[in-house]
DNA sequence: TTATATTAGTTCTAACGCGTACTACTGTCA
DNA sequence: TGACAGTAGTACGCGTTAGAACTAATATAA
């Protein structure tokens, strides 16, 4: 495979990744959130609550640095920490009334602002261009796992 | 545009982005640098130096972070701030003898090991994704532009 | 020319991000 | 039961990241 194939593709994807995390961060960093905060709280939404593993599975953030996001967003009374009783090393996060409430107010019109932004592109680009994309990170991940064994 | 089909391509977005930047960052941790300073050597190398904005431009990085970024390339002896005779303001950043050498020998090398993984990934395919991604980019940078307005 | 606006790079702050080491708890297996 | 491997979360170090404020130098315009 020719550098001449994939490196406009890598270059692509690096720079269509950062198109949409600073289109959707400046609109975030408006609520008075991070984006990785801003995806605890999307996440946590709607839900009972989940441990720092399901989170960091669920977010693609490890767990070192869910430990400080977790602590951030506790400070501001959006989240708290509950023990597990029926594992005494985990813990569950959960939203607090008020991450409730930001939770509730914050998400669809964050989904609404990116509907806007793709409004050009057809549901039958995007379902292609997320096919490319799996078969792409498939690759790698295979990659990956050779690289290890 | 309904977030049943654009929340799987942004998730998808993001995990083949962290797919190919975590295959490509254990290798290149093993040559003692990370992975900007390795986008540094790459950019910097075959030119004759280029200035910090030129520099920040080709590899997406912050001017701010660029500053902490090569001044740990110049810790370690493989690139040089030369003052720029035909502007004051600027200073050209270029490779010492020692990061030509490390760029001669790293840059091919990650090259071949990136095309390892991309083998199973046909050039066609490869294409069209690339235009599917310049697309996405064009839809984020068209609606930032418009935010700002 | 003088006032003003731009631009290049640095500095600073707050927050991530990853890997490693560490503690506490749980599970397994002899 | 008791040694011991595995797991959950935290602590820490180093480096990166964006953004804002700052300094120095250049360009523009009245």
């Amino acid at each position: 495979m020719s550098p001449k194939i994939f490196l406009p593709l890598l270059r692509e994807l690096t720079a269509s990744y950062q198109a949409f995390t600073g289109y959707g961060s400046s609109h975030i960093r408006t609520m008075g959130l991070t984006p990785p905060q801003f995806d605890i709280i999307a996440t946590l939404g709607n839900t009972a609550g989940m441990s720092f593993k399901e989170l960091g599975d669920n977010t693609l953030i490890t767990k070192g640095t869910l430990t400080g996001v977790v602590d951030r967003l506790e400070l501001k009374g959006l989240v708290q920490r509950v023990s597990n009783a029926l594992d005494g090393r985990s813990q569950i996060v959960q939203l607090t009334e008020a991450g409730n409430a930001l939770f509730a107010q914050s998400f669809p019109a964050h989904l609404q602002h990116i509907a806007q932004a793709l409004a050009p592109v057809s549901a039958s680009e995007m379902q292609t261009l997320t096919e490319g994309l799996r078969t792409l990170r498939n690759a790698f991940e295979t990659a990956s796992m050779e690289d290890k064994a």
